[in-house]
DNA sequence: TCGATATTTTAATAGTTATCGAATCATTGG
DNA sequence: CCAATGATTCGATAACTATTAAAATATCGA
């Protein structure tokens, strides 16, 4: 994942609603959940519900399907890994984490 | 964590500049770098470095300390992984994570 | 204490982003 | 085709963010 594209899914995600929405939609899983529903659930009225989707989706943070007159969000879990993994990357020089603090709750932890 | 504190991290986060002082701090360790260092590094003005250094300190996301005529920062890792638990929390549902497009690279994947 | 070095604060300006009503577009059922 | 439903686009306004020169602050060595 490039700078550039990181920085837009960031930007994206740091905005109450839309953090929201993609935590919902997160939850939701393949399934996902129509634009109507989670302006309703988030409070929001449906064209600024609509502006922020326009967000998420432009930076590659959610995927929209059409079904009959709904059109359904779902989050794009490989795009939120890209993300998670640029923060992370060559944590730590690339070295075995420091003992004290971990660079990630468990996972690619080199050595001991 | 809670949701105030992850926007504001992500704002932080969701800047060239920043970002990449970010990741030269997570790549540095426990060590840190000075403030003048990340400015040349950056190739960014010494004013405006400190403008976005205080707002990764004000995020959360790095400390500070004083060394001599220097001020050091580092990365806080357990802020690192607060926010990245936040963002995957109860990922698809709480349920072992689609087969297809897993939650995360590979940590706290539930079952199989 | 003075001058040099390292950094931050201030302040003005330019640019970007959020909000939401009204208008528009797409789909469906009758 | 028409009315109803679900969603997006437009447009105006308000609020926030980035940038950087210049001034201020802190530390050090002589």
């Amino acid at each position: 994942m490039q700078a550039d594209r990181v920085i837009r899914a960031l930007s994206a995600l740091a905005q109450e609603h839309r953090l929201a929405a993609f935590r919902l939609l997160v939850q939701a899983g393949e399934q996902g959940v129509a634009a109507g529903v989670l302006a309703e659930k988030l409070q929001v009225p449906p064209s600024s519900m609509s502006f922020h989707l326009a967000q998420l989706a432009n930076a590659g943070l959610v995927t929209q399907r059409r079904e009959s007159r709904s059109i359904i969000y779902s989050a794009d879990y490989a795009a939120m890994n890209g993300l998670m993994g640029y923060l992370t990357e060559n944590c730590c020089g690339g070295m075995s984490c420091s003992e004290d603090a971990a660079c990630l709750p468990s996972p690619q932890r080199k050595s001991a």
